[in-house]
DNA sequence: ACATTACAGTGAACGCCGTTCACAGTCAAC
DNA sequence: GTTGACTGTGAACGGCGTTCACTGTAATGT
C-alpha cells in the first residue's frame, strides 16, 4: 500500500500521530488474507470464465502487485484447488432420507450440476484434480449413503458412485459456454447445422441424416435428466429389491 | 531452413550448380505441409501431453521459426481442431452387424476410449469442441446406427447417443495422467489414502469410512466397463424387445 | 521503552507463451 | 526475363507464472 506511507512528513512536520487514517478507505480493506484471495479468484472466474483467472488479473483486482499473491498461495495450481473446494461447499448435501435411494442420488446429481454450471470451467478442474477437501468428502458421503442403502455390494457401490459422479462432471464440463453449446443455442446457427446434416451423403451417414436433428438439440436440461434416469435405471437392475432403501422404486 | 543456404560459397567457389543437394537429408524433408505440421503436433502431444503443445515447441521440432507455422494454420485453436480430427480418424468405426446392438455400442465405446487415452489430454479438447469433421461424423453414425436399430424412438436415440458419447469422453478425460489417477496408481500413496479415509470421523462419514477403500481403486478398466454395462442396461429398459437389432441381449 | 524479528507487499526481472509484420529468398507462370 | 505468389525469417509486442532482494510495518521479547 504505497499510498499509506507517511515517510518524511513524520520527521519534518509536527504532531506525530495526528493524521487520522482515512478510515473510510483503509479500514474497509481486509488486508489480503488467503480467504480473501480465494473469494476474489472465484469472482474473477465467475466474471470471465476459468481462463480469465490469471495471477496478474487477480492481483490487479486486489490492488496489489502480482508477486504479493505468493505470500498467501503457493502457486496458481494451489489457488485453483482452493477455489475448487470453495465451489463444492455450495452443494447442499442434505437430502430427505425418506426418499427412495434412486431419488436421493438424482437430487444430489442435479444439485451438483447446478453448482458446477454456475461457475463455468470449474468442472474441468475437478476432472483432473479431485480435491479430498472436506467438502468433496461430504459430497462423496452423500452419494455413497443412498447407493449403499440400496443394497449394492461394496465394490458395486464404489463403481456406482464413480459412474454417477463422473457422469455429472462430464456433463457439466461441456458447459453452455463451450463452442459446442453456443452453436446449438443460437437458432440461426442451429438451423445451418441441421441443414448441413441433411445435406450429408445418405449412403454413408444414413442414421445421421435421418435423425441428426434430434441429436444436436438445445436441450441440456432434458439431456441431463434423461441420461441420469437411464443411468439410475441401469443401477436398479443390479440392485436387489428390498424395502429398506425407501419406497419401492419400481416404475 | 537456414542450413540450406549456399551463400558466399557460391561466389568464391566454382561449379554453380554442381553440388547435388544432400538427398539423404533434404530430400526426406517434406517442406512443411499442413499435414506434416498436424502430424508433428500430435507427436508433441503424445510425448508431453496436451499442455506441451506450444507453437514454439512445435516450430523448434520442425526446425522452423514460430511464425512460419501461421502459413499453414490460422492459429493454435485451429491447429488443435485439426489434431483432434486426426485422432478421431484412428477410431475404427466398423463393427460386425450381427452382434447385438448393445454389444455394438460397447465395442465402439471401448475403441473410442482406447484411442482417446492413447493421446492424453485430447479428450479435454473434444469436450469443448466437437469438430463436425468427417471422422467425428463417421463416429456419430456408428453409434447412432445400433441405437436406432434397437428400436428406440428418434428422440431417445439422440439422447442415448449423447449419453454414451459423453460418458466415454468424460471417463477418458480423467486420464491415467491426471493427479487423481497418479495418486491411486502408486501403491504407497494409495495406502496412505486408504489410511486417511479410515481415520475420518465415522459419525460424519460413515459410508466413506466403511467402503472408501472400494471407491478409490486402481481399476480404470473395470470402472469403465462396469459403468458402460450399467449404462447400456439402463438403455435396454427403455428399448422395446424385438429380434431386429441382433440377438436377444438378455443376460 | 527499546531492539529484534517476522512478515506482507514492492518493483524489477527471467523465461515462457501466442501472434503479427516487414522483409528476403525461391519457384512457377506468363 | 520479368512478374507475382508464396514460404520461411527475424524481430518485436503484450501477456503470462514465478522468483527475489528490498522495504516498511507491526508484533514480540526484554
Amino acid at each position: 500500500m504505497a499510498q499509506r506511507r507517511p515517510a518524511a512528513a513524520e520527521d519534518a512536520g509536527s504532531r506525530p500521530l495526528w493524521f487520522i487514517p482515512p478510515a473510510g478507505d483503509e479500514h474497509r480493506r481486509p488486508a489480503l488474507t488467503r480467504e480473501h484471495v480465494v473469494a476474489e479468484a472465484l469472482a474473477v472466474i465467475g466474471a470471465g470464465g476459468v481462463d480469465a483467472l490469471s495471477m496478474r488479473a487477480l492481483a490487479t483486482r486486489l490492488g496489489v502487485v502480482p508477486g504479493a499473491l505468493y505470500r498467501h498461495v503457493r502457486n496458481k495450481e494451489q489457488l485453483r484447488d482452493l477455489v475448487l473446494d470453495g465451489v463444492l461447499a455450495e452443494v447442499d448435501c442434505q437430502v430427505d432420507h425418506r426418499l427412495a435411494w434412486t431419488e436421493r442420488v438424482k437430487v444430489l446429481a442435479h444439485r451438483l450440476r447446478t453448482v458446477l454450471e454456475k461457475h463455468p470451467g470449474i468442472a474441468g478442474l475437478l476432472k483432473t484434480r479431485d480435491p479430498l477437501g472436506p467438502h468433496s468428502l461430504a459430497l462423496a458421503e452423500a452419494f455413497l449413503a443412498p447407493l449403499h442403502a440400496a443394497g449394492l455390494p461394496e465394490r458395486e457401490t464404489g463403481l456406482a458412485f464413480s459412474l454417477v459422479y463422473d457422469y455429472t462432471l462430464g456433463f457439466a464440463l461441456s458447459s453452455p459456454h463451450s463452442v459446442n453449446e453456443q452453436r446449438v443455442q443460437d437458432t440461426e446457427t442451429r438451423n445451418k447445422l441441421h441443414a448441413f446434416l441433411r445435406s450429408l451423403p445418405a449412403d454413408r451417414f444414413p442414421t445421421l441424416v435421418a435423425l441428426g436433428e434430434h441429436v444436436w438439440l438445445n436441450n441440456r436440461d432434458e439431456r441431463f435428466a434423461a441420461g441420469l434416469d437411464t443411468l439410475v435405471a441401469g443401477l436398479e437392475t443390479a440392485a436387489p429389491r428390498r424395502r429398506g432403501g425407501g419406497r419401492q422404486p419400481q416404475r
